[in-house]
DNA sequence: CTCATTTTGGAATGGTCGTTCCAAGTGAGT
DNA sequence: ACTCACTTGGAACGACCATTCCAAAATGAG
């Protein structure tokens, strides 16, 4: 019973015995946050999620728990992956262009004939987040998290002489933000490329 | 069978005959629309609406049909009183307050314990406009709308010597559009006071 | 009162929902 | 070959879904 890598995996976090196969859990949660981002919680059936996860039922409840829980964990992957890109952005260009980069990830590859998929946490601040304390938890402090993403790019920014001094630090990153929100809720909407750049140039106007 | 008020009732567009009760189809439609507006479409069933409109299913079905079209109809609605309120804000304030008393509309009376409704079409806008074209089209037509309203107050602010010279009027109701959009997504996800009156006072300042 | 018409409460329908359960299959270890 | 844990497909469950239907009650002009 006791194998080799017993303690290694139990080091890891797994389950213990080494020779379980499992299918793939983070490509089947990634097929998951698809179907969520792209119809919301509702509009997705456990079926749905049987039939584009390729998982059976059965397995899907082992390991995910209800619902309610597998959306949770698509909402998590979600917010971890926007964590990394926000923290690479970050790393990777100068104060304006991360902002840029921001904005643009959410713009291009726009369809304009519909079925955009904007972003899966402001898809759910306003299907769930108003009546569920736990969801608007989450989903608030990812935004207090983007507030504070543009506070350290605007003072790093103006720092390198990039950013005008006269820029107030708290009232740009909270309109930032506001435009972001504002932003995914018509490429959802109201998906017209013209109308996109208009206000994503604009919001970069104002930062020099 | 011919009544007096028969052609009367024609030309409004009514049924025939004039002594048919019927239930009041403005106080139940907007019960209608308090429901979809607070939980969204998939969250709300037909019998949540059979409650809360105090209506029989059956009356129910043979006034609006089914459940979608009972939806376009609250949404319809709901347009109409926007509608309505952006012609009696353009006609009793001056253009920058009309602006400002738009968006206080949104913001005043929140509760920051959540629960809030914030702007019924920008939820419709993430909950189905992605996928469905009809109620795209509605969604983009209102929020075109809201544009215009905002240029139009802007020109006129311009023009008053209220609004400075050098802002763009293109630019400045695009912003205002998406900026408005954002804050009616905070208002579900992250009903802070303080948060919202720093992103409509920066909006605002912006014009003059 | 009469009677056409609507409203009402609720039963009925067929389908889908989320969830549970299980018999059979799979594959790495011994 | 045998074991053990997991996976699989699918059946089964009760609840709720949107929708239809109906007999009984209410309504109001004649």
């Amino acid at each position: 019973m006791i194998v080799p890598d017993m303690i290694g995996a139990l080091l890891r976090g797994e389950k213990l015995m080494p020779w379980e196969k499992k299918f793939d859990k983070a490509a089947t949660l990634d097929r998951a946050l698809e179907a969520f981002w792209s119809h919301g919680y509702e509009a997705t059936s456990m079926q749905d999620l049987v039939d584009c996860m390729g998982v059976n039922r059965g397995s899907l409840y082992a390991t995910y728990g209800d619902k309610r829980a597998l959306f949770e964990a698509a909402l998590g992957r979600y917010d971890d992956d926007r964590r990394r890109m926000l923290s690479n952005l970050e790393a990777r260009y100068e104060p304006r262009d991360a902002i840029r980069q921001l904005f643009l990830a959410f713009t291009k590859d726009i369809d304009p004939n519909g079925g955009n998929k904007g972003c899966f946490l402001t898809n759910t601040a306003l299907e769930l987040a108003a009546h569920d304390p736990e969801i608007r938890a989450l989903v608030s402090s990812a935004q207090a998290d983007l507030e504070a993403f543009f506070k350290r790019l605007i003072v790093a920014g103006k720092d390198a002489g990039d950013i005008p001094e006269h820029v107030n630090v708290l009232d740009a990153s909270r309109t930032l933000l506001a435009t972001l929100l504002g932003v995914v809720v018509l490429v959802r909407s109201r998906p017209e490329r013209a109308l996109l750049k208009t206000i994503v140039d604009d919001a970069l106007r104002r930062l020099g």
